[in-house]
DNA sequence: GTTGTAAGTGTACGATGTAAGTGTGTCAAG
DNA sequence: CTTGACACACTTACATCGTACACTTACAAC
């Protein structure tokens, strides 16, 4: 009936030809990343990506299987957002460079690692960057079990995250008085916790909240790591039982 | 119309008086535990969990706020499942027996990780094993500090689990022929992986689906990660940079 | 009795993913 | 130019989900 109107992304000059860019899988995959992004990842629903793209939600079928597919592809979009594994003679630093940078592009994407692990579909770019991280460690003299002991130690840090247990840690008031009170209970509650608590928010370093630098423990976990997996290749691990 | 019939969990004697168990929120709460035990998580639907207690979907609500409400409940459930901590005078010994404690009861409910991490409510029964770990890290001697990155280094492991990249791994063969393609097939594209796997399969150490053992793996990086505190407490972690 | 409250029921709504069938535009072969 | 085919977008329809809302029922207190 009405000739389809004002698609929204585009606008061009001949309203008869009405030139309409196509769809494509790639263009299917960007903008279900770009509203992930923008509004979270439960905002990413096919008739709401159709919309966005000014298409029907059914449209979306002829270049995605399913939403499953969908989501396993807006991944892969993310993970070749990543620049190529680094190459440097020290494996720690290798790894410890390919992993930050990793995470640098996750923090552009922080509905990515919820995805990732939820499905966990060894796809190929994601295969590429386990089959770096082996290379290095391989190189680097570990022996092919210490390698795969590795993977399972470093985990999702390999991909550039650990799925922090407490995220969205709007905990802490901004509102001193309160926060004082918050503490307050909490130490009833849980005196040991408490008693942590406390002593950071006295030095500003605090552990709630945005007072607690993701960065920098992200940093910290992943050197006590590393360091502990050149014990296990110098075969200096030993374990309390 | 009809009169209530089979509820299923309940057999009265007496037909007409018809006693049927009251609903109430533990009962909620464990049937939605044995059903995500038996079908998994998504077979659990308030529809569903109704009609397994005998009662229609609606009636749920008198009892739990919403299906979120639900879900934490339902892991509540499971954490206090979970024996109390160890007091071991020796922290890594305590921290060691308490996670491997916790472990166990998630190998019964292999749902709970995920819906766990999915939404990171800190509820009370969470918070004290908290507690009790940073308790036993205050006491030996760990700064608050300190106390604050080994929680950030644990991760989830205080609550005895670590979410696999690639969890249900089907992904190797029974057949040994087609086994043995895909680990030519892997080499080809993966080189390094292939290498690692080629090694393992030799020794029997299967490094795919069920020939890698999780617990061992659970184990070693635990330890790793427990003797890399250590380091940390004694102000011997140096890192690279 | 009346009345208040707690708990179970029934119906209905909006949102979701997607199966199945219906155009329709582009383009190569005749 | 016509024609056929094929890729791709549209339309309709359905099952399933969480849950708002209004209702009935059971029972205890007065």
């Amino acid at each position: 009936m009405s000739p389809p109107d004002s698609t929204g992304a585009q606008e061009s000059g001949t309203p008869s030809s009405e030139q309409r860019v196509p769809l494509s899988r790639e263009r299917v995959l960007t903008t279900a990343v770009a509203i992930a992004d923008e509004h979270g990842i439960e905002a990413v629903s096919m008739r709401r990506l159709g919309h966005e793209l000014g298409v029907e939600a059914m449209s979306l079928y002829n270049h995605v299987a399913n939403k499953d597919a969908l989501l396993t592809g807006m991944v892969d979009v993310v993970v070749e957002e990543m620049p190529p594994p680094s190459e440097d003679p020290d494996w720690r630093v290798a790894l410890r460079t390919t992993m930050l940078e990793a995470r640098a592009v996750l923090m552009r994407h922080q509905w990515a690692p919820r995805v990732l692990s939820e499905r966990s579909e060894l796809t190929h770019p994601i295969l590429l960057r386990f089959d770096a991280a082996v290379g290095t460690l391989l190189r680097a003299g570990f022996t092919a079990d210490q390698t795969h002991h590795a993977l399972h130690v470093l985990g999702s840090r390999i991909l550039g995250f650990t799925q922090e247990l407490f995220n969205d840690s709007e905990a802490m008031s901004d509102d001193p008085d309160v926060a004082a009170l918050m503490i307050k209970q909490m130490s009833a509650a849980y005196p040991n916790l408490g008693a942590m608590i406390e002593v950071a928010e006295h030095d500003g370093t605090s552990v709630l909240g945005d007072g607690c630098d993701d960065q920098y423990e992200f940093e910290l976990a992943l050197d006590l790591i590393l360091n502990g997996l050149e014990r296990l290749r110098r075969g200096e691990l030993h374990v309390p039982h």
